[in-house]
DNA sequence: TTGAGTCGATTCAACGTTGTAAAGTAGGCG
DNA sequence: CGCCTACTTTACAACGTTGAATCGACTCAA
C-alpha cells in the first residue's frame, strides 16, 4: 500500500526518524542525507499521512462549517468565503448541514465527529437564547450569523440593527413615505429578522414616521416563494405602500415577482431593497438594491478568531465582533440611469 | 483534557480493552459490567477519539467532494445533494473549491489532505480528455458532471446530449422555428456545452431544420452575466430567433433579462429554456422552464458507487451511469396558464 | 590533551484506538 | 472430582507519526 517513514528509510538507508526530520525541516541534517532522503522519498510516492500526523499532534488542520443548508443562496456564498479564508490558513474545511433544526443543530456540537477538525465555525438558526448554555463542544467555537447568545463563545456578528436603519432610510431619502417589511417573524425579537425589524422602526421614528403594522408581513421560512406569498398577501388585504423592504435578498426577489404581476413597476410605484447582497442581485430585472453584509470580512474575522482560540483555548475573553455593512443602491430603488 | 479509554477503565475498574468492547458492541461483555463501563463514560462524557479509531482501522468515515465553487447556484445545491446522500451512510463531506482551475484540480488529488477522507467525489471543469491519465488519487475517485474522460474511474453523468436535444424539442414541439443558443464554448466537442450543444444540433436535424450559427452565441464563462451579454451579441447582430436554449439556469436568466429590458414578451415573442432546474427557476419572472438533469440521483449513485469502491478497491470494473432527466415546461415556454 | 559544545543521526516512548491471542472464570458432564 | 467447553476479561502489539532523550563524532578553546 502507501509508503511509510519506514518503508523510505529503508531505501534510503537512513532511520526512519531521519525521514521524518527531513520533511519536517529540521535543522540538523546532512545536505547528502537530505538530498537521499528526498531521492527515496520521491522514488516512492511518499505522503505523510495526515490522520497518524493528527494523532500525535493532536490538531487536524480541518474545521467544520456548520450551517443550515448550502442550496439557500446566502449560506452557499458564506461557505464559500470561510473556505477560501481557511485556505489561506492552510485549513481544510468540513461541512455539516443543519436543516436548521434544533436537535442536529445541538448534535453538531456534540458529535465525536467534531473531533475530526480542530475548530467549529457556527452559524446556527433555531438555537435561540435560551439555547445559550448548550452552546460549547470539545474544540473552540466561533458563531456567525445574526443571533445574540449569551454564550462563552466568540461571535461574529453582521450590524441587523443599523444595517436595516441604514437600508430603511435609503428609501426615505428617496422621498418614500409608506415602507412595506416583507419577512418579519411574529413576535421575534433577538432573530435577524427582529433586529432587522427593529433597525426599520429606528429609521422610521428617527423620521418621526408612525409604524404601521398593517404593512409588516410576516413569513416564516425566509425563501422566496414566502416573499411571495407575503407579498401577495399585502395586495390582497388592500395594503397602500410605496416601497418595500425584504430582510433578505430571497423574500425581496419574490415581492419584486408578484408586484411586477400584479402590474406595478419596480421601483416607480414601488421601490424595493433586500438584504444579504446576493451575487444574483446583480442580475434580476430590475437589479436589487441591497446591503452587503460584509460576507468576506464576516468568513475571514471568524477564520482569525478561531485559529486565535486554537492556539490559545483558555487565555482569551468571549469577543464580538460586528463587521462593517453597506447599502447597495441598484435599478430596485433607483432606478436604470444610476452612476 | 478529553477523557479516553484508560480514564473510563480507570473509574469502571476494568480494562481498557474492556471498555473498547463495550463501546464496539462486543458479544461477550456482562452485562453488569457493560453497566460499569457505560456508567463510567456517562460521567466522564467520554468520546472515541476518532483520529486514533482512524489510525487504527484505515478509513476516516469523511469524504472529499472537490467542486469549481459554492457561489455558483448548480454545485452549491450539488454539494447540498451530496452532503445529504453521504449523511444517510454515515459520511461526513470535505469541500475543496478547485475554481474550475486545471492546477488546482490536479492538485485536489495529488495533495495529502485527501487521505483524511476515504474517497473523492469529483467534478473537474478545467480537466479534459487530455487529462485522463493523471486521474488518480490514494483514494477511490468517482467522477461527475459532464466531461468524459477515458480514465479508468467511475462515472456519474448527465445525459447531456439526450437531454438537450429533448430541451430543443420542447421548444420544437411549441411551434419554435428559430432557436438560438446561448453559451456554447468555441471549439468544445466532449465538455458539457459541446455535448448540449450536439443534442441542439440532433434535435434540428431530427426535424430537417438547418443549423445556422449565426444564433449560437458563444461565451466564456456560465454566468448570467455571460448569458446577459451573449444575448446583447445576438440582439446587436440583429439575428432573428423565436427562443432561445440556455445551455444553462444562469445564462438563460441573463438572456431573459435583457430579451424582457429591449421590450421583448417571454414566451409569447422568445421562449426561453435553460438547464439544471435550479431552485431558483421556479422564482423567476417568468418562472424558467429548464431541465433538471436529475442531480438527487447524481449525488446519491456518486456515494453508492463511491462506498462499493472504497469497499472494495480493485474488483470492480470501471462504471459510467447516466441519470435520468426530465423537461421542466415552465412559463418561459409555455406561458402563464400551465396546468 | 582534554573537556565542552555542536552537529547529525538514532532509539524510545507516546498519541488513542482496535485485532489477536491468551488468560482467567465459570458451568456442565462424565 | 477433574476436565472440557463456553464465556468473559485482559495483555500486547500494531496503525504512522513526532518529541524527548541519547549517543557518537567532530570542532574548538583552554
Amino acid at each position: 500500500m502507501a509508503a511509510t517513514l519506514h518503508d523510505v528509510a529503508r531505501v534510503a538507508g537512513v532511520s526512519f526518524k531521519t525521514v521524518s526530520n527531513v520533511i519536517n525541516n529540521h535543522p540538523h541534517v546532512r545536505d547528502t542525507t537530505r538530498a537521499k532522503v528526498e531521492k527515496a522519498i520521491a522514488e516512492l510516492g511518499y505522503r505523510p499521512n495526515l490522520t497518524a500526523r493528527s494523532l500525535r499532534s493532536g490538531h487536524t488542520g480541518a474545521i467544520t462549517l456548520a450551517l443550515p443548508q448550502l442550496s439557500l443562496p446566502y449560506f452557499a456564498e458564506l461557505a464559500d468565503a470561510v473556505i477560501e479564508a481557511a485556505a489561506k490558513h492552510g485549513l481544510v474545511v468540513l461541512i455539516e448541514q443543519t436543516g436548521a433544526d434544533r436537535k442536529r443543530e445541538l448534535e453538531v456540537m456534540a458529535s465525536p465527529r467534531l473531533k475530526m477538525s480542530d475548530g467549529l465555525v457556527f452559524s446556527p438558526l433555531a438555537l435561540g437564547q435560551e439555547d445559550a448554555d448548550l452552546i460549547k463542544a470539545d474544540v473552540p467555537i466561533v458563531l456567525l450569523g445574526e443571533r445574540i447568545f449569551g454564550s462563552s463563545s466568540d461571535h461574529v456578528t453582521m450590524q441587523n440593527v443599523t444595517a436595516a436603519r441604514a437600508a430603511t432610510e435609503h428609501l426615505l431619502d428617496l422621498g418614500k413615505k409608506r415602507i412595506a417589511v416583507v419577512g418579519a417573524h411574529e413576535g421575534e425579537v433577538i432573530g435577524s429578522a427582529g433586529l432587522r425589524l427593529r433597525g426599520y422602526r429606528e429609521a422610521l421614528e428617527g423620521r418621526g414616521i408612525p409604524y404601521d403594522d398593517g404593512i409588516v408581513a410576516c413569513v416564516v421560512d425566509w425563501h422566496r416563494s414566502n416573499g411571495a406569498a407575503a407579498m401577495h398577501d399585502l395586495l390582497d388585504r388592500g395594503a397602500s405602500f410605496d416601497a418595500v423592504f425584504g430582510l433578505n435578498d430571497t423574500l425581496a426577489q419574490g415581492a419584486v415577482r408578484v408586484l411586477q404581476e400584479a402590474g406595478y413597476r419596480v421601483p416607480d410605484d414601488v421601490a424595493v431593497i433586500g438584504f444579504d447582497d446576493l451575487d444574483e442581485t446583480r442580475y434580476t430585472l430590475p437589479t436589487l438594491s441591497t446591503v452587503d453584509p460584509g460576507r468576506t470580512e464576516i468568513a475571514e474575522t471568524a477564520i482569525r478568531m478561531l485559529m486565535e482560540r486554537i492556539k490559545d483555548p483558555d487565555g482569551l475573553p468571549p469577543r464580538e465582533v460586528e463587521t462593517a455593512f453597506r447599502v447597495v443602491p441598484r435599478e430596485s430603488t433607483v432606478g436604470a440611469n444610476r452612476g
